[in-house]
DNA sequence: CGCGTTTTGCGCATTTCGCGCAGGTTCCTG
DNA sequence: CAGGAACCTGCGCGAAATGCGCAAAACGCG
């Protein structure tokens, strides 16, 4: 029967589409739980989709893009780093979420929690959009395609009608006594415009990071701030004697 | 204890270095089973992971469809209506694009010419960010989770510092005489702005829309424009009766 | 029409999940 | 310093989902 590979077919639609659950394919393709399952199985194993309990979603994608492939590189340092800033942050607060890999897997974790969140981080949109507890500002401006990003000065102008109670950001890389450096003017004027505009800033970097300078353009820190890495101390520990806290987040593995 | 924190970002940790299951889990931390399924059934509320059955493994960056489904109804007729309205479109204007689910159908048709587009369609951006011959620029603002686009005073802020060739706009209603109609003020509010700024307005709209008035809130139409739709004739002729120039789209099929 | 292959549906044992409950620890507050 | 609130933890139980084996049905082919 040729026709079952069509059903499959239609099955990855259907997946694709949010309908996710076993049951609510059985019903919907009008076969028994037991071959949806079959159908589930058999699609799992060629790495089309992942089981979940009692459904299906669709797999995460090997490989892409130049950006899915950067937000693949530390993606477990990445998750545990923003899961470590996630406990600095009180709900409630107004934070302005800067662009990156980094900054987007924090954003992920705010899913279900209460915030204003202003963002010139275009995949966090997405990710934010549909929840009823937070409240969604974009900031506008030209799109950097390799960072899916918007800067430029209409971002700048949209900041300067808008405070926060924090700032999270990343960089390139980060110098004790310059602060963090960024390959263009446009993206350093900006992290400093949102650093101004925010009471405190929270640096997500992850080891490969800090006392990198492969930058040109670089951005003062301010007094005060707080860095989260997963590097051990002693690369950490230049920024705290400078006035930054740092917060430790485990290391993969 | 506050330390469980600490062991959920080290749970993601151990999940991005391939440790999966519920039980390696709880003998790789000391604790019980329950206490790891309670932790996954938390980070699984925060996006950070998606359960599996017995396990769990990083969650996918890319989601959310809601829109999608919305995009589906119609979609013959706005793939017609869109594929019309782009044979109108000189490679190498400067276009505007209003929100709503048909002008994405016809942002996706640009892809591969040469435009500068200035847009809230949140969706659009990612379908025309890795375009080369298209220099994107955002309106900031609130976004609107409902039809994924942004609006407020920010975008207007922003648009007042563009122009551009082209509005391609569409509406929840068409009435001839008196406009296009939204559900609110700060919709048509943006829309008009975008008709003052545009030097020609095209209107998308298919054949549900024309004469409706289903909105409170209207937008009164420039002296010239177009109207692409896939509605007969005696349905639009009102509109090309004052002063719109009338492009009929093959109906769906 | 007969046969082999594939697919499907069902029952059962096993595993996993979700939830309530009790005990313990931390932290705050009067 | 004592009391209490909040949190985390472990355990047991019922419910749900899974995997597997087996028999029936559908399909293709000679």
């Amino acid at each position: 029967m040729r026709r079952s590979g069509t059903r499959r077919e239609a099955i990855l639609a259907a997946i694709a589409a949010g309908e996710a659950d076993v049951d609510g394919l059985a019903a919907r393709f009008g076969v028994s739980p037991s071959t949806i399952r079959r159908d589930l199985q058999r699609l799992s194993a060629e790495r089309a989709i992942a089981r979940t309990y009692g459904g299906a979603m669709l797999a995460p994608m090997a490989e892409e893009q130049s950006l899915g492939a950067r937000e693949g590189m530390n993606r477990g340092a990445k998750a545990a780093i923003a899961a470590a800033a996630l406990d600095l942050v009180p709900e409630g607060e107004t934070l302005i979420l800067d662009g990156g890999s980094t900054i987007a897997a924090f954003g992920r974790l705010l899913r279900g929690r209460r915030h204003r969140i202003i963002t010139n981080n275009l995949p966090l949109i997405a990710l934010l959009a549909d929840q009823p507890g937070i409240e969604l500002v974009v900031l506008g401006g030209a799109v950097r395609p390799i960072s899916m990003s918007t800067s430029g000065p209409l971002a700048e102008a949209a900041l300067r009608c808008l405070t926060a109670d924090r700032l999270l950001t990343s960089a390139d890389g980060l110098m004790p006594g310059l602060g963090l450096c960024e390959a263009t003017l446009e993206q350093v004027s900006l992290k400093s415009l949102m650093m101004q505009r925010a009471a405190a800033v929270t640096v997500l970097a992850d080891a490969s990071k800090l006392g990198r300078a492969g930058q040109p353009c670089w951005a003062p820190l301010p007094a005060r701030w707080t860095l989260v890495t997963d590097a051990p101390e002693r690369a950490s520990e230049a920024f705290g004697a400078e006035g930054a806290e740092v917060v430790r987040a485990p290391g993969a593995g």
